[in-house]
DNA sequence: CTAAGTTAGTTGAAACTTTACACTAAGCGG
DNA sequence: CCGCTTAGTGTAAAGTTTCAACTAACTTAG
């Protein structure tokens, strides 16, 4: 019995693995993804989410391989990552059967510095429109786009998610834009400002306030090993 | 160029990849999940989620894996199934870098015929407290089991969900006590009605009651072409 | 044949939440 | 010091949820 499992493990074939990242961020146009053309074969020349093989004497796990995928990309080592999932099919990639293990990455833009390089001839933000951006993608990466942009969105409107695409420090209003950017529909302020109070998940910089040619705003931060917290309802 | 990057993939080792079942199904004693006592090393002889590698020329996908799995174990062909995550690490299967892609599925237990055989010896349900099993499990799997749980728990506050894991007729009596076995808490009749009501996912079976000592009640199945649908608030 | 028991399904008033919008506060620039 | 802008608070009306009682339809015991 043993015998028979241990030849079929030899000869078994295994399936092709990449780490891909959905990686977004906030620019003054909306939110965008980060996207890398491709240097070789197959899809040589094509636009791509970023990511890489798993190196196995390196990555302890999936999430250190993704960190060090984004961190060779942007140069951000503490982002929000979050698993969107696994796409796996014998058709995705012409040199055999293959799955990719996909990650989306909230950076916020003035932390990252697009490195190029590796197999990449070049690295880019696009802009997302609706559910997709315009470039046609590599393999079944607009799809992989389409179901991490739907999470995203999703997440929004019951979780505190949008605060990882603001700067360390922030005012209530700036991420109360970023829902709203993100949402496509504006909120009331006093129903967002409880909202926020009863999921602790932010607090104030003693002291710091943001001024511009008006009445000056609190800065808050994210609470110390928070996060993402849910809301009871929606935002 | 080209050369290079062919050499690296030559020389690429690949990680290992299984593709694992958390199958769950309601008993008289509660919320179960079907065990897999292993055959062979490693962890000969202890219990673990069903799972199998990827059969790279006879699975189209890694969902059509995740069918087949299940269709061996259990005679079920058309269950709720749902991808809850990739676990991989260097340390989780002493044979090396491996990964197992982990899905769920909701059966309901008069569909279901165990079946012997595989690389396993011995097939069976057992009972969840809490968030876990009894039984010690292989690998990771009380991990990626304890994930399973938390991703069901969550989704009957609030989606149709639960309703897989009755047969194909039913009463909105029994649908309500299958919520409520699952949340631990009683729930209102009426409100119960009203949820239901407004997502229009199932239908009530012309003319057929089904009939006790008391009052018949209306039997219903899932409308055609819904899997789950989502609530607005929570149940 | 009727009364008691059981589960199905409906109704409505009270308690609580959300929403919309107006108000006060604090700064800047003329 | 007045007008403008953005920050932050208060409140009344509208909408939802909860709780509990009510009616309905059947079986069984007497």
């Amino acid at each position: 019995m043993f015998r028979s499992m241990s030849s079929f493990e030899d000869s078994y074939q295994r399936p092709i693995v990449s780490v891909d990242l959905a990686i977004f961020a906030l620019t003054a146009a909306g939110l965008e993804v980060l996207l890398a053309r491709r240097g070789a074969a197959p899809f040589a020349g094509d636009w791509a989410l970023p990511g890489g093989w798993i190196h196995v004497d390196e990555d302890d796990d999936l999430e250190a391989a993704a960190r060090r995928v984004l961190r060779n990309k942007t140069g951000v080592a503490t982002p929000y990552l979050e698993q969107v999932g696994v796409y796996g099919s014998a058709a995705r990639d012409p040199r055999g059967w293959s799955l990719s293990v996909t990650y989306m990455a909230l950076i916020s833009l003035d932390a990252a510095t697009l490195q190029q390089g590796g197999n990449v001839i070049d690295v880019a933000w696009s802009p997302i429109n609706g559910e997709a951006v315009t470039e046609p993608l590599a393999f079944d990466h607009a799809a992989i786009l389409k179901a991490a942009i739907a999470r995203l969105r999703n997440k929004v409107e019951y979780s505190t998610l949008p605060v990882h695409l603001l700067p360390e420090a922030f005012t209530l209003g700036e991420l109360q834009a970023v829902y709203e950017r993100l949402l496509g529909r504006s909120l009331d302020k006093s129903a967002f400002r409880k909202r926020m109070a009863e999921v602790d998940f932010i607090e104030p910089i003693e002291g710091e306030m943001r001024r511009a040619s008006n009445r000056p705003a609190q800065l808050y931060r994210l609470k110390q090993a928070r996060t993402t917290v849910f809301f009871d309802r929606t935002i």
